[in-house]
DNA sequence: GCCGTTTTCGGCCCGACTGTTTTCAGTCG
């Protein structure tokens, strides 16, 4: 059982815990373990076995014992009794908006409702009314909560996210009551998968423009309006909650707002450590004296921090970099010279050579890189040899004909075969420029043979960089089973690069092992996998990824000029 | 259940909104 697993399960036996009405601390010791687990990139049999995971924060004696029992045999033997005293669907029952522990307990002991199911039928029969410290309004609160989760996803994907909540942040930005606004929440955080949209605007009339913004076209359900907070569902099925707070708070609230969670108790906790208290509306001494901010960088300096960008802020380990003064110099979109992994019309691509090309010289690149599919990728229209021959002297004639103003450079998204060996010889492979080396069939091998054909494939001084690394698609498909964190020390070996595959629907690698990679010195391509000329845009998730994960330009292949570039590209194959 | 730059015991972030209550508990972020 793997890290992320182990902390699924953990997280449901805090919330059974939970339930059942324990203490609410040692319940929330099982979230924070969770959370802890899932940044972790180590490999987790090696630190069971020499006990450092007890390091972790949040792990204890207690926890790495059950951590031990489940990632050996799947299974802990309280979690067991647990699952035989709580019905699992209980937990199902947590994602009921407006029912929690306290409440699901209730359910479960005055109608023994213990699925959402039972919750269905009891709402309809007008049961939960009457039960005590519910009412009419909760049941049919419930009742639409239940229509809700039939009818519309948890997460979303960033894109998506970006889609609905643009209209809104201008019609907000426009408002002639708002003074200062911003997008806040996960998405400020440019999190992998967005939960619902955060606003926050200053202004001297909340009351009004609250109501304005509770009667926009977009909205389809008020879930609570105060007078500073507004919480609506939209037409798309999205939750989308706005606060007013006046300009004075906007620092405060800006960054108590866009979290994380883990990164709020951290800020509040070290007030705490300096005699202050921190909220979403000011910096207090506990006699009363406020700290004035006038931006978020402020409330960093006044608790003796670097500002800290919202990427970062996960509480995994930004704090230790901001007090060393080593936060690094993000990249940014700007810093991008190009990009590497994009299709054409000749194999999946929507688009010609000349056209893709076209669109990255609109965007002031100097170069891009082109791979489309090989032979074995039949269903993508993947390139026979001679193909590839002939689209290298296209490539040429094209090259001739930008005068050294720009490039393209000659490469192929090679399918790793299942025995890990790759699509075509190596003297076909010799031919390219870049090669982005790729699984696209073989799922289904077990975790060991899916890492000795990557590490096989990576051990080719042909392939240039490793392309979406655990095939996973946000939302819809986990990764294949794969040690990550020995296939990351394969291509820091051999001189691999690594891409982060910046289509939204994969971001893969993921932020924790691109942190690892970029630690062990492996270089990182933020390429957007485009089938057509506007999928190059994509790039911007990727570079979202890569400032999680905290990378700085010189750490990323396609931020520099053109001469290093081909350097890069050559440099794994001129060692060997 | 975890943790220690005042603590190995006694804390553990904190405020808005709602619905059900007659002053507050539960949920949510």
């Amino acid at each position: 059982m793997n890290a992320e697993q182990i902390a699924d399960i953990l997280d449901d036996m805090g919330t059974l815990l939970e339930i059942r009405g324990e203490n609410p601390f040692r319940c929330r010791a099982y979230h924070n373990a969770a959370s802890s687990l899932k940044s972790v990139t180590g490999n987790l049999a090696t630190m069971v076995a020499d006990g450092t995971l007890t390091e972790i924060p949040g792990i204890g004696a207690s926890m790495m014992t059950k951590i031990a029992q489940l990632a050996t045999s799947g299974q802990c033997t309280e979690y067991e009794a647990l699952k035989v005293e709580l019905p699992t669907g209980l937990l199902d029952l947590m994602r009921v908006p407006g029912l929690g522990a306290k409440k699901i307990k209730v359910l479960r002991d005055t109608l023994n409702i213990t699925s959402v199911a039972d919750l269905r039928k009891a709402a309809t029969e007008n049961l939960i009314a009457d039960i005590k410290g519910f009412g009419a309004k909760t049941q049919t609160k419930i009742l639409e909560g239940l229509d809700f989760l039939d009818t519309a996803g948890t997460r979303m994907l960033q894109h998506t996210a970006r889609k609905i909540v643009t209209p809104i942040l201008k019609a907000v930005s426009e408002h002639p009551d708002v003074i200062r606004s911003s997008l806040c929440g996960s998405l400020r955080r440019r999190a992998e998968t967005i939960g619902d949209l955060d606003i926050l605007v200053s202004t001297n009339h909340p009351q009004q423009f609250l109501a304005d913004m509770a009667a926009r076209p977009e909205v389809v359900q008020i879930i609570a309006h105060g007078d500073t907070k507004l919480s609506v569902r939209l037409n798309q099925g999205a939750q989308c909650d706005i606060r007013a707070v006046t300009d004075a708070q906007f620092p405060f609230a800006l960054n108590y707002f866009t979290g994380s969670k883990l990164h709020n108790i951290a800020m509040r906790k070290r007030a705490i450590a300096r005699g202050l208290k921190l909220s979403e509306y000011g910096l207090e001494s506990d006699d009363g004296t406020a700290t004035v901010c006038r931006d978020e960088a402020d409330i960093y300096k006044a608790l003796g921090l670097d500002y800290i960008p919202p990427e970062l802020r996960e509480d995994t380990g930004e704090f230790a970099l901001s007090e060393a003064g080593a936060i690094p110099k993000l990249i940014e979109t700007q810093d991008l010279t190009g990009c590497f992994h994009n299709h054409t019309d000749w194999s999946d691509g929507d688009h010609t050579l000349e056209q893709m090309a076209e669109a990255a010289m609109t965007k002031g690149w100097k170069y891009l890189g082109i791979s489309d599919h090989s032979r074995a990728a039949a269903y993508a229209g993947g390139l026979s040899i001679e193909k590839v021959q002939e689209q290298w002297a296209k490539i040429d004639k094209l090259n001739e004909s930008y005068g050294g103003k720009f490039r393209i450079y000659k490469g192929i998204e090679c399918d790793i075969l299942t025995d890990g060996s790759l699509d075509y010889p190596d003297e076909v492979l010799a031919g390219f420029d870049f090669v982005v080396a790729s699984i696209h069939s073989g799922f289904g091998l077990d975790h060991d043979a899916q890492t000795s054909r990557l590490i096989k494939a990576v051990e080719n001084r042909y392939v240039t960089m490793l392309g979406h690394p655990t095939g996973r698609l946000l939302l819809a498909r986990a990764g294949y089973p794969v040690d990550l964190d020995a296939v990351i020390s394969a291509c820091a070996r051999t001189g691999t690069m690594i891409e982060i595959n910046a289509s939204p629907y994969r971001l893969d690698l993921d932020t924790p092992h691109c942190r690892l990679a970029a630690q062990r010195g492996v270089m990182i391509s933020i390429n957007p996998d485009a089938h057509a000329i506007y999928g190059l845009d994509d790039v911007e998730y990727g570079v979202g990824l890569a400032r999680r994960a905290g990378l700085s330009a010189d750490q990323v292949l396609n931020t520099f000029d053109d001469q290093k570039v081909s350097e890069l590209l050559n440099s794994k194959r001129d060692r060997t």
